[in-house]
DNA sequence: GTCTATAACGTGATAGAC
DNA sequence: GTCTATCACGTTATAGAC
C-alpha cells in the first residue's frame, strides 16, 4: 500500500479549502462531497475529516477565507488612490475573475442554497455581504461628495444594486456567456458616469 | 423534454410540481429528495417516479412551468397597455413574489447549480432566460424610443442589468433582509427613469 | 497528519403486485 | 395510479492504528 505523502506543515488544509472554494462557487454546497475532494487530492477521505471535522466547518472556513481576501484587496486598494468610478470598476473586475474558471459570486450560493445551508455557513455569508456593502457604500458616498459620481438615492441603495447585479450576471453568464457579465458592468458604470440633470 | 404537451389531468402529478418548484427557489436542485417530496404529499417515494421516471425529468418539467407561467403573465400585461416604465416595475413585482416564501428566482439556482445540475434542466434555465431577456428589452427599446425611458447603450444591455440586479437582489434578501430587493428595485427604477442630460 | 475500516444513513432508482 | 419491497450506491462521520 502506498505511504502518505509527506507534505509541509497546514499545506493539505490550504489545499482542500481551495479545492472547495472552487466547487463550492462552481456546484453548490450540496454539488461537491468530501470523497470527491479526497480523491482529487488523492488523499484518503477521513483526513479531510481530520482537517474540517464535519461540512458546515469546512464551508464556514472557506467563507472566512473569502473575507479574509476581500480584506487583503481592500487594504490593496486603499493604497493606489484611485477615484471611486475606478476603484468600483475594479470591484466588478474581481467579480470577473470569477469568469475564467466558471464560478459564481461566494453570496450568490449561500442566497440560493440559504434554507438548505448549515447555520456556520449562513453566518459567514451574511458577514461577507456586510463587508462588501460597506465597502462599495463608502466608495459611492464619498465619490458622490467629490463629484466624480452622480446617483439618485441613498448609497447604500446603490451599493446593493451593484453587489446583486454583479452577484446575478456571474450566474447568467453561465447560462449564455460571458458577455452578458460585460453587458452588466457596461450597465452599471454608465449609470454611475452619468451627470445628474441640472434642472 | 421528455413530456409530450398533453399533460396528464393527474392531481398527484400538479402537487409534486408544485412543491417541488418551491424547494428549487428554496433549497437548490440538491437541496431536496423524492422521499422528501413523498413524505410530504403523504405518498410514496415510488409514486413520484412514476410521474417523473427520474430527478432531472422533474426539474425539467418545472422550469417548463416556468416557462408557461411567464408566457401567460407577458399576455395578461400585453392587454394592459401600460407605459414601459410601468411594465418593468410590474416584472420587478413578479420577482418580488419570490420574497413572500423565501424564494429566489429560478434562474439563479440554475446559475449558481450549474456544473452539477442535469443537462435537461439547464437547457429549460437558458430558455427562460432568452424569454425574460427578449421581453425586457423590447419594452426598453420601445420605452426609449417613445422618449418613456433614458438610459445609456444597448436595450439589451439594460435587460440584463436589470434581470441581473433582480436575481441578485433576491439572494441578497436572504441574507439580509427584504429591504434589499426594494432598494434594488427602487434604484433601478430611479436609474430609468433618468432623463439624459441635454449637452 | 494520515491511514484502514466501518458504521449509519439517505439517495436515486427499479420490479412487480394490486 | 399507487403501493410494497428492495437495490446499489454515495454520503457524512467516527474509532483507532501507525
Amino acid at each position: 500500500m502506498a505511504q502518505p505523502k509527506k507534505r509541509p506543515r497546514g499545506e493539505t488544509r490550504r489545499r482542500i479549502l481551495r479545492l472547495a472554494a472552487e466547487w463550492l462557487q462552481q456546484r453548490g454546497y450540496h454539488g461537491f462531497s468530501f470523497g470527491q475532494i479526497a480523491e482529487a487530492l488523492e488523499i484518503q477521505s477521513s483526513a479531510v475529516h481530520y482537517h474540517f471535522p464535519a461540512k458546515p466547518d469546512l464551508v464556514a472556513a472557506v467563507f472566512a477565507g473569502y473575507r479574509e481576501d476581500f480584506a487583503w484587496w481592500c487594504e490593496q486598494q486603499a493604497k493606489s488612490r484611485e477615484g471611486a468610478l475606478a476603484q468600483i470598476g475594479h470591484f466588478l473586475d474581481l467579480e470577473a475573475r470569477n469568469l475564467d474558471d466558471e464560478r459564481v459570486c461566494p453570496l450568490g450560493v449561500a442566497g440560493v442554497e440559504y434554507a438548505s445551508l448549515p447555520a456556520e455557513a449562513c453566518a459567514e455569508a451574511e458577514a461577507l455581504r456586510d463587508d462588501l456593502a460597506a465597502w462599495l457604500s463608502r466608495r459611492l458616498e464619498t465619490g458622490r461628495e467629490r463629484g466624480e459620481l452622480a446617483f439618485d438615492g441613498a448609497a447604500m441603495d446603490q451599493a446593493q444594486l451593484i453587489m446583486a447585479a454583479a452577484q446575478g450576471a456571474l450566474q447568467l453568464a453561465r447560462l449564455h456567456g460571458q458577455a452578458d457579465f460585460r453587458a452588466v458592468r457596461r450597465a452599471l458604470l454608465t449609470g454611475l458616469r452619468h451627470p445628474t440633470v441640472q434642472a
